[in-house]
DNA sequence: TACAATGGTTGTATGACTATAACTAGCAGC
DNA sequence: GCTGCTAGTTATAGTCATACAACCATTGTA
């Protein structure tokens, strides 16, 4: 457990520790929003526009199915809207509601609160530490 | 969405990002090891020693009763064994076994590898990022 | 000794997600 | 047109996990 290893494997295991263990936020989400965890993530996937459904089970890692059933439940409770695809009639556009947004905007202020031990980091380490992972993120994502 | 924000904000969501999104391991532990990252996590909590079923409830963040199923499960796989707590006849320790040492070494091998940016990462900005987690982390933990 | 509390087991019900199969509607190529 | 492919829906079954209730054995205490 826990063997002394090189720098890049321990970074990595605190940062898992961190997110996963320490601050993980999905039961309070669920809680605040009332719906699971993967409902609350496709509303925020939808934030930044319309998707096709097909696009959002990519996003999601489901499959079509799955999809239909999450949208169904999302629109029931005033979320999202089906519309017409002008480009391609088989598919369906889901947008986000403004209720939608509502329920997105409170889930995300509860996610991107940092650890109080975060929020209390000032100066060159902090400025360092965003660099380091804004460039990390930017390469993971190519 | 993604609005700009502070420094301490911007880290914790590109942290949460990497973690949840970009290199979620969890999907692959469970496929190498063949159970569920429940299981796989009770493993890797008695690594470091027997611990009593409630003790490892908390652990865990479960009840007594699925506790109880897992390590019933676990048992069966023979990864670990029941045994009587000399300290109080009511409750059982339960101890990894050998075989189950393997697979928590074997889960702990794929969770914990870097990401190819972060294992790319050398010099001041891998000590620098090194020494914040490592001091968030223990600030976290109290 | 009697009683309450704790550790664990068993069983049941439910919710969340995964995985298929079968189907309809529309698109794209010949 | 015909054929094959894609987008979405519906239904079914199975796994994983959560949440209870009921129960037994043991412990600690009045």
């Amino acid at each position: 457990m826990s063997a002394e290893s090189d720098p890049a494997t321990n970074a990595w295991r605190s940062m898992r520790k961190l997110v996963l263990e320490l601050h993980d936020r999905r039961g309070a989400v669920s809680e605040a929003t009332g719906m699971s965890y993967l409902r609350v993530k496709a509303l925020s996937r939808l934030t930044s526009g319309p998707l096709t459904q097909r696009q959002l089970s990519d996003r999601l890692m489901t499959d079509a199915p799955y999809t239909s059933v999450i949208v169904d439940d999302l629109q029931q409770r005033g979320l999202v809207r089906r519309e017409a695809n002008p480009a391609d009639r088989r598919s369906k556009l889901v947008r986000i509601t403004a209720a939608g947004r509502a329920v997105a905007r409170k889930a995300e202020s509860i996610q991107s609160a940092p650890p109080a031990a975060l929020a209390a980091l000032t100066g060159a380490d902090l400025t360092a530490l965003e660099h380091t992972l804004r460039m990390l993120l930017e390469e993971s994502e190519e």
